[in-house]
DNA sequence: GGTCAATACTAAGCAAGCCTACTAATCCTG
DNA sequence: CAGGATTAGTAGGCTTGCTTAGTATTGACC
């Protein structure tokens, strides 16, 4: 599904891995990026790496956080949030075409299934969102 | 499961991908780089440069493909078959503790319903051979 | 209030994936 | 057999993931 949803989005300019962070800011604008990072399931350098490339290439904002110095707090960019509008056909797309002839069924159990090996392997309770992520 | 089986896998200092590629090459010896890179559906060039490590460290050995000058043959060295059997049980370990707790149907379900999303994404037939891969 | 641990993030460096562009060799077709 | 298309692999350069090591700030405890 990355395959896809990158082959797609080449020519948009935006890698799977950057929606999924214009996506979660969409829903939690002024983050922290420990917080970004907890949400991607990823190391908070990785996410800071991320940011950085987009913030240079206009998709996101850091400000300052007014209580504690040492942190930033995320914003999507006007450019952000109109990459989403561009994106999001095709992140249903893709994952419309990947499911075409699963039952409803067969994808609740996969999650189920994948959800309890998440959990096994880590410890913590999986708590899968939807298929967008 | 990457993340699971790289972090056993560190002090013996071998990646995931890097144990695929032991684990292609233990039954396909004398494979070329762009079979390997097939099998492991990846690009050439990077099953190029993973065999330019594993080489470095004594894991395989190109050898020149006496019928076609511009191709290699790989083969796992005594070091690199060594190691495969020092991973096969961390392998082993690695799935069944994701798959504790997931009953024989829900595991074939699972892998029934990821190759059908497989073969809706890519176009070719999918063929998942076991959980090892 | 001073010290020390914890927290938020960054730096450097590596592996693994990709794309585009290249070389060298082989193969096919006239 | 010559020439062009195809095939096998590499080079450079990008993103995303990691680890280890560092800085700066905050917070907690005596």
């Amino acid at each position: 599904m990355r395959r896809a949803f990158d082959e797609r989005a080449r020519e948009i300019g935006v890698t799977r891995p950057q929606w999924q962070v214009l996506s979660v800011l969409l829903r939690h604008e002024g983050i922290k990026q420990g917080g970004l990072a907890e949400i991607l399931e990823v190391e908070p350098i990785t996410a800071g790496r991320m940011i950085d490339r987009m913030q240079d290439a206009g998709l996101v904002e850091r400000r300052a956080d007014p209580a504690d110095r040492r942190a930033w707090r995320l914003f999507l960019t006007p450019r952000g949030r109109e990459m989403m509008e561009r994106l999001q056909p095709l992140a249903i797309e893709t994952s419309e075409a990947a499911l075409k002839g699963v039952s409803e069924k067969d994808q609740e159990d996969l999650l189920r299934t994948l959800d309890t090996m998440l959990e096994n392997l880590t410890g913590r309770p999986a708590t899968t969102a939807s298929w967008s992520e």
